[in-house]
DNA sequence: TTTTGAGTTGTTCGA
DNA sequence: GTCGAACAACTCAAA
């Protein structure tokens, strides 16, 4: 019998379009195995982690039950499960992520003292980070240009059907329990995955352009969650995709997925410091009041209707839609003058599509500490955005039963009513048009500090 | 090396 | 109500 080789799940949660796992089912029969990781499963926020516990029970099905499930440091409990079932490879997905490509150097040299080797093949991206650069050999920093450059880099098509060979070995392999969490969790695995696809391909991408800026109707792909654990790939999404209006903006959203990976491949600091370094000199509200304040946000009470539905919604459904994740994190980012960090915290804390480079790069655009070249008076103005984007109320009316009453004139900043505010919904936590003045000022103090 | 055109998603003001 | 200009001038990418 040949030996065995090991076939490590990270952030690729399928078993269609796996050219890793291909390349470990040519070797021979696979021993398929998820870490439970300490470094990754605590930080990774309830929600997060119930969605990862079922993605991982609808995998093991699809292995007829032979996934193995191991909790502990990666090297060490990798080390040990090759040593006992004699595999002489460990296969994986590559992972760009600062956390990842740290931590599989150590197990690459771990395994490597025990004669066992560390392949690393594709990525969960179309086109793996690194692979663009400018004319002159510099990672891209602006969108657009990153953009042509992607599409005419292009990508693989989706590998067919592979004969796996699953090797079932002695357990138990036990999953964590699935924590307890209130959010209505998507339905997991590929069949799930590939039911809100379809969906999505047949009849969502045609208004996309349009409707995905819309919160009050399901304008979105809804797919975050299976690309971000890599229940999809998506090169897997982008070879279903044409030449019409909607498919390209979609195409652009994914490729926004690639450019911040890409970024935060390029600068691993910036998932929690500012990309622009001078920016971190800004100017920030802490202590008792700001406290108070981001509790209100937290909690969806800030008395502005479109920034509290949409927090409301985030730790109800352990997601946002993304017009109102802007809006949300512009409001405490210039309105209250707290750090983006510490949102960005607090959206990965509930987000079952929390992705690092996505939401810590999504953040710093919004902050004006990123990529963006010239952000500085752009402050969203959380009243007429709700009203561009919202206008009959639909998204607010859902998620701020106190205020479902009021008319469409007044829904949108409800303190204008004139019969007085409704009872149980509170004023507006702070004034936006003197916040917004305010953050000017300070950005305008750091553009001549550093004049 | 220098130059040139362009840059996710905005807001406000005044005509 | 709608529309264009100003916001303030910076950095990036490519020619």
């Amino acid at each position: 019998m040949s030996t065995p080789t090991l076939f490590w799940f990270r952030r690729d949660l399928r078993i269609a379009d796996q050219p890793a796992l291909a390349a470990a089912a040519a070797e021979g029969p696979v021993v398929g195995v998820f870490v439970i990781d300490p470094a990754l499963w605590g930080p990774a926020g309830a929600n997060r982690r119930a969605f990862l516990v079922r993605s991982l029970e609808a995998l093991d099905r699809s292995m007829h039950g032979s996934l193995v499930v191991v909790d502990g440091p990666p090297a060490k409990a990798l080390a040990e499960l090759a040593d006992s079932c004699g595999a002489g490879t460990v296969h994986a997905t590559e992972d760009f992520g600062p956390y990842g490509r740290q931590r599989d150097d150590e197990v690459r040299s771990v395994l490597a003292r025990r004669g066992v080797d560390l392949r690393l093949v594709d990525s969960p991206y179309a086109v793996p980070p690194g692979s663009i650069t400018t004319g002159s050999g510099t990672p891209y920093k602006v969108f657009t240009p990153f953009f042509r450059s992607w599409k005419a880099h292009g990508w693989a098509d989706p590998l067919p059907e592979i004969p796996v060979e699953w090797l079932e070995l002695d357990g138990p392999w036990a999953l964590p329990d699935q924590p307890p969490v209130a959010v209505q969790l998507p339905p997991a695995g590929e069949a799930g995955a590939w039911a809100a696809a379809e969906r999505f391909l047949d009849t969502g991408v045609d208004g996309y352009a349009a409707s995905r800026d819309l919160p009050g109707i399901e304008g979105t792909s809804r797919l975050s969650p299976y690309l971000k654990w890599g229940v999809l790939h998506p090169r897997q999404l982008l070879d279903h995709l044409d030449d019409s209006p909607g498919a390209e903006a979609f195409r652009s959203e994914l490729c926004w997925r690639e450019f911040y990976a890409q970024v935060l491949y390029d600068r691993p600091d910036s998932a929690r410091h500012a990309y622009v370094s001078r920016m971190a000199a800004m100017e920030l509200d802490e202590g008792e009041e700001a406290d108070r304040r981001f509790e209100a946000w937290a909690n969806g009470r800030t008395g502005y209707p479109i920034v509290d539905a949409g927090m409301r919604q985030l730790v109800a459904e352990g997601w946002m839609h993304n017009r109102v994740r802007m809006i949300v994190a512009s409001f405490l980012v210039k309105d209250l003058h707290i750090d983006w960090t510490r949102g960005a915290r607090f959206f990965m804390d509930h987000l079952v599509d929390g992705d690092l480079a996505s939401n810590s790069h999504g953040w710093q655009w919004v902050a004006g500490t990123g990529t963006d070249a010239s952000p500085y008076f752009r402050i969203f103005n959380p009243v007429s955005q709700s009203k561009k984007f919202d206008g009959e109320g639909r998204y607010l009316r859902r998620w701020i039963p106190e205020i479902a009453h009021l008319p469409d004139r007044s829904i949108h900043a409800p303190w204008t009513e004139r019969t007085g505010a409704p009872a149980g919904y509170p004023p507006p936590v702070v004034d936006h048009d003197v916040e917004r003045r305010e953050s000017l000022d300070r950005y305008e103090r750091i553009r001549r500090d550093w004049a």
